[in-house]
RNA sequence: GCCCGAGUAGCUCAGUGGUAGAGCAGCUCAUUCGUAAUGAGCAGGUCAGGGGUUCGAAUCCCCUCUCGGGCUCCA
């Protein structure tokens, strides 16, 4: 007899052994869309064997747990099909992944997956499922485990190295005991830990999408294996609607949009990752770097301004040379001087704090610029506007009592999503990462600037996860995450509580009982680089930024040559209201300038005929709708746009 | 940096060993039009660069550069 709870419905009794599979039969003769089941919550298969007083649930397919689960038994489908393919091939791992699965191979004779090989892999795949494979579970010792896989150099690698590697090897399917295989009707076996969907016939709404190298255990100096990327489903629906996602992904890359609108380019003359702004780019990042410094100014800042290269002995005080040399720009020599070009701004910063003997009354110190740096950043890993070798910072050094971190960095939270959700952004996560392995300075100090650091995220009310060890050698941080318009997470501002600035300039400040004292240091950068926010904003509005920021943000379009007298008149009116607007002359027809406006993402685009000038009237066409507004008196469309012309004003918010 | 892929007009692309092509954009002229492409003409190329094979190379081979997808890295 074995008694077995069902999550959320009564208890069931059986008759001896039963697997998860007979529990749910017994719910449900019939049952649709379950692939896994959870028992004690551990997720494991329905084939499964239940004991006397376990807990059961039951995972769907379309749940994050089963979509794992599904994935997972597709990548093993894949290797499988490439073992059949390229007889001697070797395969590494295949885990699932967000929105699908890879898995690692090394193909005999040193041969390549090319876009058509993805194909041939495909339609194997397709057969395999089609033959409804049923996954079976063993439980193995590890000598029988190094026995099946003599001939499987990264799977004899995984078992052997348990000892040392338990954690990892865990999620391999390796366990105290011994390891745990799957197989495919006697044609595949995996070292895998599971769980798995029942059989191959369960899949099918997948694709392959890209080849990939990557390196045996993310290891640059290990081999280079080859990656087969892929996405998988539940259903043919949820298959379509992701690959629409990464179509619409594709559409929004912000290289394509700047090509588009004449935004930016990267020269090869001047190299790599080193962009420059044409006009209409340029003139949005002025107005996101204006409105910037005009909130910081309101919310107490003082703006800051150094210069590009400074002399070595800098950086060698800062700690840049021996922690992140390899990430600089070489050095330049000059009258017996080596000079650098800036990774960061704070050695600068830190200067003008120590210009002259600070006083307690003047703390905090908020120190802001638009400060560029450069960063050698390998050739592989540029990105667009996204990852580039020049970047501008939007960098703030506020210095304080230590009695003030947790209030100022609270402050300094609510500011920077003020800031942020003035771009219009919405949702925001937040990580704080924790003292790194490879770190400096005192046990307590770490521990009172992370706990500071948790005061701010808890006053914030923003969702937030500890990111154990991922701070800075020199401080623990607050990362900002937000989601974009089609759910991607993008890392923004990031709050540092530096512990070793401080000492390794030897700053202080006097304190109001006449004793000198340590003050401390927070780095904060809130777009994080301007590029790189360019960047986002492109993606998340699709090209389609908020009109405050566009060089061009009303076109008039008179009906024919004799309307430009009152089309310019209408443009007087824009502008002295304080828009920023011109005529489309009539050298065209109509149709042709409407549709050049509409793919500039023009925010207002104004049609003046007969009836306009008669009337004093504008033909309104909103960016975004279909139908234009003919005969809007030019009084009231005036008046209607009177908000969204301007730049937001953050103290508003700030104080709201 | 490493692996794979791609570079043809400003942009999107066709051209697989035999005279370098189209559409859009640009320029000129004509057209003056009420909501997503008016017409005609002109101009535009070291086929990424270099080397090789060949009677002949955009096309085949080698090297370099740049870009893209990943990996690694990201103060």
């Amino acid at each position: 007899m074995a008694r077995i709870s069902v999550l959320g419905e009564q208890t069931h009794e059986f008759d001896g052994v039963v697997s998860a599979l007979d529990v749910l039969r017994s719910i449900d003769p019939r049952p649709k869309g379950v692939i896994s089941a959870k028992v004690n919550g551990a997720l494991t298969d329905l084939s499964a064997l239940v004991e006397d007083g376990s807990v059961v649930e039951f995972v769907n397919g379309s749940s994050p747990d089963g979509l794992s689960v599904i994935r997972h038994s597709t990548a093993h489908v894949m290797a499988q099909a490439v073992l059949e393919l390229y007889p001697g091939a070797k395969y590494a791992i295949g885990p699932s992944i967000a929105d699908g699965f890879y898995y690692d191979f090394e193909l005999p004779d040193n041969q390549r997956f090319s876009d058509e090989d993805l194909l041939r892999v495909e339609t194997k795949m397709r057969e395999i499922i089609s033959a409804k494979q049923p996954f079976t579970r063993e439980e193995l010792s590890y000598e029988s485990g190094l026995e099946i896989f003599r001939d499987q150099p990264f799977k004899t690698e995984i078992i052997r190295q348990v000892q040392e590697l338990a954690d990892e090897a865990l999620a391999e399917g390796v366990s105290d005991d011994g390891v745990s295989v799957y197989r495919n009707a006697d044609k595949f076996v995996d070292l895998c830990k599971g769980p798995h969907v029942g059989h191959t016939g369960q899949l099918g709404h997948f694709k392959l999408l890209r080849v990939a190298g990557a390196y045996w255990r993310g290891d640059e100096n290990k081999e280079q294996l080859q990656r087969i990327y892929g996405t998988a489903w539940e259903s043919k629906a949820q298959l379509e609607e992701h690959l629409n996602r990464l179509k619409e992904a594709e559409k929004r890359d912000h290289r394509r949009i700047g090509a588009e609108q004449d935004l930016f380019h990267f020269p090869v003359e001047i190299g790599g990752g080193l962009p420059v702004f044409h006009p209409k780019g340029a003139f949005i990042r002025y107005q996101m770097e204006e409105m910037s410094r005009k909130a910081h100014i309101k919310a107490g800042y003082q703006l800051a301004w150094t210069p590009h290269i400074a002399k070595s002995t800098l950086y060698e005080i800062s700690g840049h040379l021996g922690w992140y040399k390899d990430g600089m720009y070489p050095p330049m020599e000059m009258e017996g001087a080596t000079y650098y070009p800036k990774p960061m701004n704070c050695p600068m910063h830190i200067l003008i704090y120590r210009s002259q003997l600070r006083s307690y009354r003047e703390l905090p110190l908020r120190l802001f610029e638009f400060g560029t740096v450069y960063r050698f950043e390998r050739s592989g890993v540029l990105h667009g506007l996204a990852r580039v070798r020049g970047l501008t910072q939007d960098d703030s050094h506020i210095f304080c009592a230590p009695s003030q971190l947790a209030d100022e960095l609270t402050r300094l939270l609510k500011f920077v999503l003020a800031m942020l959700r003035s771009f219009g952004l919405k949702d925001f996560e937040a990580e704080l990462a924790t003292r790194p392995d490879k770190s400096v300075g005192e046990d307590a100090e770490w521990e009172e600037a992370t706990s500071a650091l948790k005061t701010a995220l808890e006053a914030s009310g923003i969702p937030y996860v500890i990111a154990e060890g991922e701070g800075a050698f020199y401080a623990p941080k607050i990362d900002v995450h937000l989601k974009d318009a089609i759910g991607r997470r993008w890392q923004v501002s990031t709050l540092q509580v530096d512990l070793q600035m401080p000492q390794r300039f030897d700053m202080n400040f006097v304190d109001n009982d006449n004793q000198r004292r340590r003050p401390y240091m927070i780095h904060r950068a809130l777009f994080g680089s301007v590029e790189r926010f360019f960047a986002i904003l492109l993606e998340h509005y699709a090209g389609a930024l908020p009109m405050w920021l566009l060089m061009s943000q009303i076109q008039v379009l008179p009906v024919r040559k004799d309307h430009e007298t009152y089309a310019k008149e209408v443009v007087g009116r824009l502008v002295s209201a304080g828009a920023r607007a011109e005529v489309a002359d009539a050298t065209e027809p109509l149709g042709s300038r409407i549709r050049k406006a509409k793919l500039e993402k023009t925010p207002y685009i104004l049609v003046v005929g007969d009836d306009d000038v008669n009337a004093k009237t504008v033909g309104v066409n909103s960016r975004g709708s279909e139908t234009p507004n003919r005969g809007v008196p030019l009084d009231a469309f005036v008046e209607s746009i009177k908000e969204e012309i301007f730049p937001p004003d953050l103290l508003l918010e700030t104080e709201s």
